[in-house]
DNA sequence: GTGTTTATCGTCAGGCAGACGACTATGATC
DNA sequence: GATCATAGTCGTCTGCCTGACGATAAACAC
């Protein structure tokens, strides 16, 4: 290890970038925000900004969340209650080119929320939307179902948006992670949606069924029953205490 | 998201940490370097350290490994050669206590190398060594085997390195990424040494070889035999062209 | 040769997943 | 109110994979 002198190490800008994902409508959405300043300007991007000089990573990621929907950390002490989410680190990006004004660090950071009522930035209903992330990810501009235009995200943030849904793609497969993205009860049906919407797969209701019921500690019967999804009435759960799946959720092939 | 000006960001040192892992004579284990300066002075350490002002985060641990293993690192695009190691990121750790000196981000990265000669560190061979994970991840203090003193990991490198080991484990699960660990060409039992060296278990030899020989694209013959482990001559093989395993190894309970 | 070590092939039973049939309980429509 | 569409829930069957072995093969040490 070569010596140094601790007054001279290059100094870096480091932030937080935060995807947060949702499933709303059926498919896997993503939280936007346009860009009011250079570079990038008018540009969508993920919600992020500077982590503070006296705040650990994991608190910047929890402040900007809060500050871009509200939704509160899901820490492990903290139960299960009305708006938690679920937060992680994800990765970090440091290419010296990421920013064109200065060399930014940004520790990427993976949340999961269930479907809100609408993003709120500061009331400013055109600054921050959730988009579909098969819009956001498509590899050049073109316009998504609500002809939103879609031109590429801004920096690097195409890039962490991929590797955020893969992240949530792979780790609902063998956690229980997929409840993050559901109301605090919710039924089989719902989850299954939830498993549909993410992978962008067809899965079979009876095997579902048994599977997710099956895995000790997965579900938990909260009573009662709810006929939201329209026919049979369906139980209602809560998310369990398992927090691994083994053997875990298969995904379908291709 | 608050507006900002972006000369006034807090300054950061950034830092990559190496968990640089391989299995010696059946154990996992651990670079390590002792420190020669405060805080920690004396004690075992990670290595790593700044990254440069134009310099990628990847590029930085690469550079970081070659300095003190003498390992390439695994790029996608280079075959396997050598002395050909894989690296990956690891998380990044920005406890703004971590560090008494100022406020430093490190991001740390995994390395898997196979079992190399000996640790090289300017040639000083008291700076560097192979610690098994076992020792380094004791609670408290203690002595290894080997007599050397065990005082804990400087910083909060233990924890890191936790993560690291905890990375690697999971892994090898699903990926072919053991092989890693071994020389270019390799014997089922060697591999099977591998897993149970990480993993701390013990495994049926009958049905590990059933497994990795009959998953397509895990191990493709390299020709050969070798009775460098005694008994029967086993078959060499080298690292196939697969990188996921479906379905994984599965790592016996408890 | 005999014993030891390691490698490799087989067999068998249990568990789990995919494919699918059948039935149930709602709301919507006529 | 009968019928239909929709969703939920329970079963069955078959094939694959794994864990737990037995058995054989090919080297080395004595």
């Amino acid at each position: 290890m070569p010596p140094y002198d601790p007054s001279t190490f290059p100094p870096f800008a480091v932030t937080v970038d935060l995807v947060v994902l949702t499933v709303r409508r059926h498919a896997l959405c993503a939280l936007v925000v346009r860009r009011g300043e250079t570079p990038f300007q008018g540009r969508w991007a993920l919600p992020g900004g500077f982590v503070r000089a006296d705040e650990d990573l994991g608190a910047a990621a929890a402040r900007e969340l809060v500050e871009e929907t509200g939704l509160c950390a899901h820490d492990p002490a903290t139960p299960a209650v009305g708006n938690g989410a679920h937060l992680e680190q994800l990765a970090t990006y440091g290419d010296p080119a990421r920013d064109p004004r200065m060399r930014v660090v940004s520790v990427a950071h993976l949340a999961l929320a269930p479907d809100l009522p609408a993003p709120r930035a500061g009331g400013d209903a055109n600054s921050a939307r959730w988009a579909p992330v098969e819009d956001l990810l498509r590899p050049e501009g073109g316009y998504g179902r609500d002809g939103e235009s879609q031109a590429p995200l801004a920096f690097d943030h195409a890039r962490i948006l991929a590797d955020g849904v893969e992240r949530a793609r792979s780790k609902i497969e063998y956690s229980s992670l997929a409840t993050a993205f559901c109301p605090p009860t919710f039924t089989v049906g719902e989850l299954r949606r939830v498993y549909e919407a993410v992978w962008g797969v067809v899965l079979d209701p009876r095997n579902f069924h048994r599977k997710v019921t099956g895995t000790p500690g997965f579900l938990v019967p909260a009573g009662g029953t709810t006929t939201r999804q329209g026919g049979r009435p369906a139980q209602l759960f809560r998310s369990g205490s398992a927090t691994v799946l083994n053997p875990p959720m298969l995904r379908p092939e291709v």
